[in-house]
DNA sequence: ACCATTAATGACAGCGCTGTCACTCTTCGG
DNA sequence: CCGAAGAGTGACAGCGCTGTCATTAATGGT
């Protein structure tokens, strides 16, 4: 476990240390047979190269910023494990941090963060993705970032994205299938990007089945547990109340089924609920929960990539990406009971 | 945002740059008047010194790692966060390293990642706190660690834990309070110290009460949901079925209940269902389930600082440190219906 | 055959900090 | 009043790498 440098590596294939260094970092002008030699060497010896020395000398930390501010730990959990995967593969360390959107020190901290890791990049997750300040911010200070979410607009940097538009869709669809004409709908945070994006992907859905749109079908959540439950008793007690309900993520869907319970509405009989997300709440509900998928660890490692590669130089332009999701169909939609 | 180095703050306070050191590495050896001026300073120009450069010449990565293998998120982001309050505190960085206890090439990776991260220290969580050959290898490598764990042996290095024995007998009181007499109790997975330890609190709550052990009252899980599916229909399937069961944790208490639900037993009129370590399906879950919080936070972050001090040398021999959990009682447990 | 160009390599300085050691200036016991 | 001990500070080298530039060898056009 003894140290070993380049310079080790370098006596024993008979070539200065600067050429291990061209082979390590992978640059050009190194003849094919060194190249072969010298790898060689580094894998005898499973050399690794100082990352406190290749910071100090290229100035560059070789550290990618995840920055979060999200109450689903599943969530955060793969986006971690999907940039890792991307720093993994290509010797970047990373560095986590969880923040607080609203918090006006957010700035700051993160400009100590910064300053004091000196992160060559940023991968960027909603909500912060829509925080115009914190970009701007980043713009100025010169700090590379791409940003994962569902958000559809032009950007001018790049992202990685779910087309959310389409996933709320296809939910819709799936219980205007077991024919549902009344579905209620509970919006996420306003201001949300993924939110409106939802609303549009069911408006979408009645229009091209033909069913009007119902103001009072849809009510406003805040993606809380409990936002859900109020929003559910204010659906369900509407003198002709929904026969399905799609809410904007798991947990207002976790909200609804309580309110159902209460009320005795059994579901998926009388009622059927959607989610969104698929966090494993969804399998521990009883029923078990039908909901959306979003591929994230995926979305994180292209992101990580994505970002990588910007720093390398390697990319042209504004590259972007976009993923798809999957509706989980569970236990908790089914035909309505009697057609009306 | 253009940088700064140590000989800029020296220049302006008029010292030498090592004695900026001094003060930025709190050594001592300093007069107060000037360290109180290069802190001034320092706080002027808002200074970070560069880590790479720290790490190089002082040979030390100032980055802690913590390994886990979890499968819950909620305990992971906690444990994170309290990391990473620690590592904050003392300008550490932190490397998360989510990994597979039983994978046989854990080693190898875990060599590799200190090789290449170099970090100062670990700080391991079940089941790798149980995992000899890890332990093995990281003493004879000697890379410092301590472990956040239930375990409550006579260890040879710092850690923290909970007693894990006392808040199981607390739970199963809590369930003998409500007049429960037969009640069953789910394991989690076997070679986990764990799981003997809660087995031990149900003894020993039992005993207090003089209720006798009854041995088809206890079914082995593996903390997953579908084995407390499992468990919870090997228990209400006997003749003379418990009227409380305690799962070893919130997923299989889930599992009991989606059993319970299929059963049509509710709960908790018919059926009292306890679960352990408070993760957010505590709350969803219909009724929500009463169960056990561990200041997984909290020991994360005493455990990042004993880290750091041993680090440091500031430890004086193998201190540790052990905080307690606390229950939850929310609508799964109330007494039992009929009196027997 | 000759110079211009390009490919392949190495010498060397220096990134920003810390460890070592040397130096000065007090302080204090005898 | 002297020497020893200790407190406070700075000079300087060097951590292990990479950027720059010089150097040499190979290639090709005329």
């Amino acid at each position: 476990m003894k140290k070993m440098t380049m310079q080790d590596v370098a006596e024993r294939a008979g070539v200065s240390s600067k050429t291990v260094s061209r082979v390590i970092n992978n640059e050009p002008r190194v003849s094919e047979s060194t190249r072969k030699k010298i790898q060689q060497v580094i894998d005898e010896l499973d050399f690794q190269p100082n990352k406190s020395a290749q910071s100090l000398a290229a100035d560059r930390s070789l550290l990618l910023g995840l920055l979060y501010d999200n109450p689903s730990s599943a969530y955060i959990i793969n986006l971690q494990a999907g940039v890792l995967d991307a720093c993994n593969e290509f010797g970047y360390g990373l560095v986590i941090h969880p923040c607080e959107n609203n918090s006006p020190d957010l700035l700051p901290k993160l400009r100590n963060l910064l300053a004091s890791s000196r992160m060559d990049g940023l991968v960027l997750t909603p909500p912060m993705t829509e925080n115009r300040q914190l970009l701007d911010f980043l713009d100025s200070s010169s700090t590379p970032y791409v940003l994962i979410t569902p958000l559809n607009l032009e950007q001018s940097c790049p992202l990685v994205s779910i087309d959310d538009v389409l996933a709320a869709r296809q939910s819709i669809q799936h219980l205007i299938d077991f024919g549902h004409k009344r579905i209620g709908l509970i919006l996420g945070a306003r201001e949300r990007s993924g939110t409106e994006m939802r609303l549009l992907g069911y408006q979408q859905a009645l229009g091209e089945n033909n069913i009007a749109f119902d103001e009072s079908l849809v009510v406003q959540g805040d993606f809380t547990f409990e936002s859900g439950v109020t929003a559910g008793l204010q659906l369900l007690r509407q003198p002709q109340p929904p026969t399905a309900i799609f809410a904007s993520n798991d947990y207002m869907a976790a909200g609804v089924m309580k309110v159902a319970s209460q009320l005795r509405i059994s579901i998926p009989y009388e009622l059927s609920v959607c989610g969104f997300d698929d966090t494993p709440v969804a399998r521990y509900l009883t029923p078990t929960l039908t909901t959306v998928r979003h591929p994230v660890e995926q979305l994180a490692q292209h992101a990580g990539e994505l970002l990588i590669r910007k720093l390398k130089k390697h990319l042209e332009r504004f590259e972007s990406e976009e993923l798809h999701s999957e509706l989980i169909v569970r236990e908790s939609t089914g035909p309505v009971a009697k057609p009306e």
